[in-house]
DNA sequence: CAGTGGTCTAGACCACCAA
DNA sequence: TGGTGGTCTAGACCACTGC
């Protein structure tokens, strides 16, 4: 079955190809447009299993190996996780065992236990212009900040105020944060059903305010750097807006190039 | 043929596993290995076409799809390049029309044309311990040394140091920098038969002194992005050391998580 | 042992490119 | 038109997990 463009009850919206258009997109393609609506549809949970390759060869009527291309490109974009043996499973920032995925800063030798967090300050307030753009909201609406500082072995190392949708985060207040154990975009999934998929970072150099000094105990003009992230959830939608303020003295900001 | 763990005469080294070992590694990986060998070895130079897929797997006694499958790696790795009805490249630095892939700074806003080059210094020096570390050779062993200074519109944006291996880059003159159109490490490969393949940077920021401020044309004291970059060839062999200053009030550090 | 993902094959056909 | 990479299929077998 299914020759050229297939046609079954799951999939007949590439059917028909508007004019002008090639409009051509390979079989995997479709199918892996479809096991992502599911995994936003919340139809499997974070940690949960996605039904076996079979199972989803059958669903979309396609033989097994298109199934495995499609999940081969959900797995390469951290949407799922492959166990061999056990099946698929939808990806969480819980049980991860590689510390943090989005926190690049290491410490410049040695181990670190996890943070201690300290939570300054958790409101609702209005969006301003700049917020609202980034979060693609309407200037005024409503968004929870969170300003908190992040210590390891009692040193304070990063100061870092986050924006996030007021309607989507309704509950969230500064007990939850301060309590939870794990990463915080382990919570968001948790609490509020978010999870955070990918995120942009603009990375600068700063000097240090007086109020920014304090909080971190260093010097006033003491260079630190700034970390800008935007964060997605799946279909590229922004969900949260973080400044971080790091020190660098003790730690570094790793990335790999390739 | 080729069952389960095959033994061509050109692949006959993973037959016998050591006692202890599990030592099972897919066809596809030894492929991948052996193409990788030629690609180290020069068989192909950057630029040039490899053999088609149905071409490697008559060499290799194995399926198109299990080449197919080597290569796949490979190109994930950007260690090579493949082109629907042409055929599949090895990957170069030169005619990337992606800007230069290993610079992640990028101005705040509109675009800007090249960068124009002011080489500062380059001579021949003895490795300290610290640079004979991270370039894996002996404290004491010739190596080149740049400095020099990137500006975009007449700005100065970027001072950075190089260390290189001496033996490697024994003809590398200013002149050759300075006047050579592209990626730096285009000329590398044109030059040195040197690729980089990768590379791990080490972000943090400081406060520039005085002759770093007054060659970037900012204040001493103001804060920068230090860049520390070593690039790898082939086979995890570390061929550069880099120390970059970015002014990062025009321009910023760009990274995508995910 | 059955079920899952992982590998390998062989063959058909499609999309793209160049001569 | 022929050659290249790209897609899709069907079936066999392997490796790993848990019952």
């Amino acid at each position: 079955m299914a020759t050229s463009q297939p046609s079954t009850a799951e999939n007949a919206a590439a059917d028909q190809a508007p004019p002008g258009t090639p409009a051509f997109s390979p079989l995997y393609q479709q199918i892996k447009g479809l096991i992502l609506q599911s995994l936003e549809a919340g139809e499997w949970k974070p940690g949960e299993a996605i039904p076996s390759e079979m199972d989803l060869a059958a669903r979309f009527r396609v033989s097994q190996g298109t199934v495995r291309k499609a999940i081969d490109e959900l797995a390469a974009e951290n949407l799922v996780v492959r166990r061999q043996g056990k099946g698929t499973f939808v990806a969480t920032h819980s049980e991860q065992h590689v510390r943090y995925r989005f926190l690049k800063l290491v410490p410049d030798s040695g181990d670190e236990g996890p943070a201690q967090r300290t939570i300054l300050d958790c409101r609702r307030l209005r969006a301003s212009a700049e917020v609202a753009r980034a979060l693609a909201v309407r200037t005024g609406d409503s968004v929870v900040q969170v300003r908190r500082v992040l210590s390891f072995g009692g040193v304070p190392t990063i100061l870092e105020d986050m924006w996030l949708p007021g309607n989507t985060f309704k509950g969230l207040t500064a007990e939850q944060l301060a309590e939870h154990q794990g990463p915080t975009y382990a919570l968001f999934e948790l609490e509020f059903g978010v999870r955070m998929v990918r995120a942009e970072e603009k990375i600068r150099a700063v000097a240090a305010d007086a109020q920014q000094a304090q909080l971190l105990e260093v010097d006033a003009g003491a260079p630190l750097l700034s970390v800008e992230r935007l964060s997605y959830t799946y279909n590229d939608v922004p969900m949260e807006l973080r400044r971080g303020l790091y020190r660098t003295d003790t730690h570094h900001y790793r990335n790999d190039l390739s």
